[in-house]
DNA sequence: TGTACATCAGTGAACGCGCGTTCACTGATGTAC
DNA sequence: TGTACATCAGTGAACGCGCGTTCACTGATGTAC
């Protein structure tokens, strides 16, 4: 049994497998709809059917089950907004890592804002009874990645303050003190609990080793794992109405925290 | 039609009235079961009864829809986490303020790890075609403003660092450099788009007056409300999976998180 | 180029299931006099 | 204290519904010789 004909590359595919694969496409954009409509695990097959004009088990053709489906919209979603990322930092022009930074803050934030039911998919609450599999953890570690890298152009001196790996205490470090006044001055690492960080410096070893070829520092990296929890911590809390009534519409609370977090990651205004 | 006897206390209450509290208790305690197996709109009313050892249609005496159910459960959830908050905070014994804020950063990360549906019903994906009603709202605050009161007491000094609330540009000030190097320095405020943050002033200032009785600063405010995204961000991405194969488990990520939003929020050491 | 066969897309019926909600009913519990 | 009546909790059957998945089937599309 061959998949594909000898020679066959899928630029120049027989009409079914045209056929197949644009079907596929238009299943999987029902499916969003469907998703849009009605929320993340309510996604029923034959809903997605009725809405294509097929009967349902012409899905079974397509898709071996309702979680595969469910994987394959996932790891859509995964990429589409780790593209977004991706094309913000990297987007046309040298310009300093601020602006890239920034720029991919609001970038994600747009995707979100766009494609809500999506977003609720990949950094909502899990479906029940649906487990992950590995396949999406690449598409997944996308977003990160692209924020991380931006970081790691930032000049050792830029990026200053103490990083406790190891040590509840501190070491007091003269960061340049750069336009503005000196704020969030005072020591973190104290308070871990314990041995105070020997884990933590581990596993952000480990990230660096496997994800990044090793080219950021870890207080880099742990900086930037702090802003993306925050970057989603407020995209979530908007989008999942946490602001209602207080902070909406949120843009510039939005801005503000954005601007926070550039400082919080090294990256001064200049 | 009278509702209650005259002179009838809930404390002195029939035992059909004491019947009825004891069931409705149940009957909750059963759906949060469910909802640990299952997840948060999958809820299914015969579940619950089934596992009361009633009939669906007896739950109809006590909730007249499973939408009530559902908000009685998201009540019920953003009050035991918002009084976990403010025991934290209030906890015996006058502690400086930072180790009241991390004492309470804890106390709710403990929470949602115990009670991970619980925490997904009110912080994650909205349930589909579910509506929150108003009587959400209250409890739903309980813990943002457990979270601020603890930067109210924050003497001016110690919570510096420049907050622009309508120019684009900003006023350089010194703040004070306390034990530990001068870090996260450079400025914010810039890159707002356009106004530049007169929104995000009148929000802030509409909140403070509304829930704080206008005794915080707004820059206070704003920033607690940074740190209460970021811990939330913190939180459901550990509860949902987004640092699996990376930092789990994250206690020390979280610790090391925590340490960064003190300082963020004008926390000192000591 | 033409024929014989294999592959595949989509059909339609059926399976067994669980769901939320309604309704008339029965006993037990409470209230008024 | 005792009786007549009202209130309420829980029952059991039924409603109409949508779901995921299976299966044998039919035509159409592709392949080998």
């Amino acid at each position: 049994v061959r998949l594909m004909a000898p020679g066959k590359t899928s630029a120049s595919a027989t009409a079914r497998e045209r056929a197949r694969a644009s079907l596929t496409a238009d299943i999987k954009e029902a499916a969003r709809s469907q998703l849009t409509a009605v929320g993340a695990d309510a996604l029923s097959l034959r809903a997605v059917a009725r809405e294509l004009g097929l009967v349902s088990s012409a899905l079974y053709r397509y898709f071996p089950s309702k979680d595969d489906l469910l994987t394959a919209l996932i790891i859509d979603a995964y990429d589409a907004v780790g593209e977004v990322a991706e094309t913000a930092v990297h987007a046309a022009g040298p310009r300093p890592p601020r602006a890239r930074w920034l720029a991919a803050c609001r970038a994600i934030r747009a995707w979100a804002l766009a494609h809500p039911h999506e977003y609720a998919l990949i950094y909502g609450s899990p479906v029940p009874g649906y487990r992950a599999p590995e396949a999406t953890i690449g598409p997944a570690s996308r977003v990160p990645l692209a924020l991380i890298s931006v970081l790691g152009e930032v000049p050792a001196g830029d990026s200053a303050g103490p990083f406790s790996t190891g040590e509840t205490g501190r070491k007091p470090e003269e960061g340049p003190v750069a336009a503005g006044g000196g704020e969030d001055t005072g020591g973190g690492g104290e308070g871990t609990g314990g041995k105070g960080g020997a884990v933590l410096a581990g596993q952000a070893a480990a990230v660096t080793a496997a994800l990044l070829g090793g080219s950021v520092r870890p207080e880099v990296l742990l900086r930037g794992v702090l802003a993306w929890t925050q970057l989603f911590g407020m995209i979530s809390f908007e989008l999942f109405g946490q602001f209602a009534r207080t902070f909406e519409p949120a843009d510039e609370l939005f801005e503000y925290a954005v601007a926070r977090m550039a400082q919080l990651v090294g990256l001064l205004v200049k």
